[in-house]
DNA sequence: TTTTGTATTTTGTATGTACAAACAAAATTA
DNA sequence: TAATTTTGTTTGTACATACAAAATACAAAA
């Protein structure tokens, strides 16, 4: 196993990178998740954002951007345009917002919930289940340690 | 192992989620290195860029954009950037571009490896060795696979 | 009661990125 | 050679997201 077996090739140091291959699968994904949540006129990650809600009905902002893992300020934003379109509502509580959903927001779970599955569905198909599960929990485990 | 014994927790569908995972860790990551590459005055992305024109000059836009998996559009701005810091600059061959690095962007080189190195120390003592490279290894075969 | 501190949210601004459409050059076909 | 198609690039526009600073509101101390 000499150097000369294995030539270095010039974009290794890209594939070496934990922070290029992880942009890099980034972008596929959330293209792939696109399409499959298209169908639900959200994107995939307000239809995250409302599924939570839906669990917790009156669930504060600050308890959202932590599961989400985003930080406020992209939290008020989403919360603004669900809003507006009429799937979630704000009651404000002291210095803090409780976040409910509309009757139309509630309505909404079962085709977001069909959406994931979906999604899950196509990526399973060309990760295998296998990769697609030992991913997902590298990933997990890896966020939580690098968000210290 | 029966269910009581693992309650489903409301947001399982989040960790369990290769989309959400994704790019939870791509927004752990990205702030690292944007630290680490804070020093050389470019993020992250322009920075490999950067070394890939260095790496082989005259390359052409079309090729860098499948190098670093990102749109030619998304490319185009990149390179715009880069020339206004006069690192690289385009010599147009036909409907082909070519991406040549300046003196100042040669220079630079030596700064941004050390960049990347720094980066990669700073998550392998989070993670260990064996996780990162066991995760980035599996990245690059899925990012593959999904970008057919 | 006023002040001072602290936690939550919002706003201003900036970046990376994409898609779709426009454009321009090259290659193919008629 | 003219017309058509393909390929590479650019531009317009939009979205997810972040950080820093401002606003808000409660809590504790003076």
């Amino acid at each position: 196993m000499t150097d000369q077996m294995k030539p270095e090739k010039d974009e290794d140091f890209l594939q070496n990178c934990l922070y290029f291959t992880t942009n890099r699968l980034s972008r596929a994904i959330t293209r792939m998740a696109d399409e499959a949540f298209a169908t639900t006129g959200l994107t995939p990650a307000y239809g995250y954002l409302i599924r939570l809600v839906i669990g917790s009905p009156g669930i504060t902002q600050k308890e959202l951007s932590e599961k989400l893992s985003i930080t406020p300020s992209t939290l008020t934003r989403f919360v603004d345009k669900l809003e507006t379109k009429q799937l979630v509502e704000r009651k404000v509580h002291g210095k803090t917002v409780m976040v409910y959903p509309t009757e139309k927001g509630v309505e909404l779970g079962p085709t977001l919930r069909q959406a994931s599955k979906k999604l899950k569905q196509n990526y399973e198909e060309l990760l295998g289940k296998e990769l697609s599960d030992q991913l997902t929990q590298y990933l997990t485990s890896s966020s939580k340690q690098l968000e210290k």
